[in-house]
DNA sequence: CCCAGCTAGGCTGTCTGACAAGCTGCTAAG
DNA sequence: CTTAGCAGCTTGTCAGACAGCCTAGCTGGG
């Protein structure tokens, strides 16, 4: 929870650009069904006078909608709901702000693609990908001993992730794991600064990260997904994010 | 500048909009690092002179290279690259286009979050999930002895997919599979006409699916993990992708 | 009655000009 | 030397206009 209030406080009351509020009340009106799929929008000139503003504004709130996939506009005929809202891109939070139940959900997504790059990474890393994770992890290293750098360490921590997706030899892969760490930064941070180095956190990470470097530079694919996973339970239970949904009573394993 | 030049005449039966063209000539000068970031672009007034359109179009398109998080705009300081450009969001394909190189790249990403639902449908599936993923299977069924609902096939595999993610209770999870399911799903319904039933295709399929569905049934996690797995190599194969990258021989030595 | 073709109105796409809001660097007063 | 203020520039917003395109409805012939 602390993390996602930190991330809250950048900016306080800032009533924002006029395309967003549009934007915003616009998606709504879509995510919530009152504008099914295939219904037509209101005019350009109709929608500038409901909310007030001119027409510019207006339509640059419909280009980004256009480009997230929420609507299709056809010269002459007008802007319409698209079959499948939403579907053009990928987006994490709302307006910049995550919240604390979403979090434990990306988190699992975050396992899911993390774990399959490690056991990706160990069957096909290179000389150069291996040089390059150990590079990650000796800095990480240093910064646990040196104690005054909090932000080198949680640069280190980045770029040991970023490393391993690079020698996955999958640009999407690597994207994606890029578009997720992106939105973890801030608590990746914390855990590097102060609170989390009193509870000895930042040692107890090394020594996953040890783990999976040591079973991706020997090849051993299986033994770097079940590091990689325990680095992402132990990341979750560190960050006190719990787990996204309900156990059921069988079939629990969690090594495939 | 000759990049517009050079767009314009691309496109002879589709000139494409304006704001496209600019959006797709900023983006490759911030991705070739010609536009480092932190770099001032020029002015909005500048630009439009050097595209040779109006100001109207430069702000459209700088409003979705700002959407997807390649700039950030200062009212009154300009327009600058951001520190980490295009992590805002996650997209696939060029313009809508995926190259044939693309694809392995993707489902090989797919194959990793769906391996994953499966693992976590198993675990946290309910009564509920259970009976739409069953009909979604059942509806396929009818769609392989019909002989004639190739589309209707194509929309219950769909389904069928949706449903697991559905059943893994995690929004994120199943946002991201849907997706990644849209821009699959031409590809899905060619395997269900023509040239896919007669190669037998759609049974081979089923057959996987069926083995994904009694796992999760009977929730055992790391049985639909394995059947996942091998549905998604199945597929893979059917749609003639090959592996996204080099396998390392076996004992994991490196190479390069 | 039915249908092909045309026409008129409306909508998006683009252009132009203007003003408001906000930032930056320079300058002049203290 | 410091600092408050000013001037110029840039983005944000508004208003009006026209071109390209689409659709509904009318019209005329079959």
């Amino acid at each position: 929870m602390p993390p996602v209030e930190a991330l809250a406080i950048r900016e306080v009351d800032r009533p924002g650009r006029l395309s967003d509020q549009v934007v915003a009340a616009l998606r709504a009106h879509i995510e919530s069904g009152e504008l099914a799929p295939g219904a037509r929008l209101p005019t350009e000139q109709l929608l500038g006078e409901r909310f007030a503003v001119s027409r510019a504004v207006v339509r640059e709130a419909i280009a980004r909608l256009k480009a997230d996939g929420y609507v299709e506009t056809r010269q002459g005929a007008g802007a319409f709901v698209a079959a499948r809202p939403g579907l053009a891109s990928f987006r994490i939070g709302h307006e910049g702000r995550i919240e604390a139940r979403e979090l434990a959900q990306i988190f699992e997504l975050r396992a899911a693609v993390e774990v399959a790059a490690a056991r990706l990474a160990a069957e096909r890393r290179t000389r150069g990908d291996l040089a390059a994770i150990r590079a990650a992890l000796e800095q990480m290293a240093r910064a646990l001993v040196d104690g005054a750098g909090g932000a080198d360490g949680a640069v280190a921590d980045d770029a040991f992730h970023r490393a391993i997706a690079t020698a996955t030899h999958n640009a999407y892969l690597h994207r994606f794991i890029e578009f997720l760490g992106h939105h973890f930064s801030e608590s990746r941070r914390l855990s590097w600064t102060d609170a989390g180095r009193r509870a000895d956190q930042p040692h107890a990470a090394q020594r996953e990260h040890e783990r999976m470097y040591a079973a991706i530079a020997r090849g051993d694919a299986a033994a770097a997904a079940r590091a990689a996973e325990d680095h992402l339970r132990g990341s979750a239970a560190r960050l006190g994010v719990g787990s996204a949904g309900r156990r059921a009573p069988r079939g629990g394993q969690m090594h495939g």
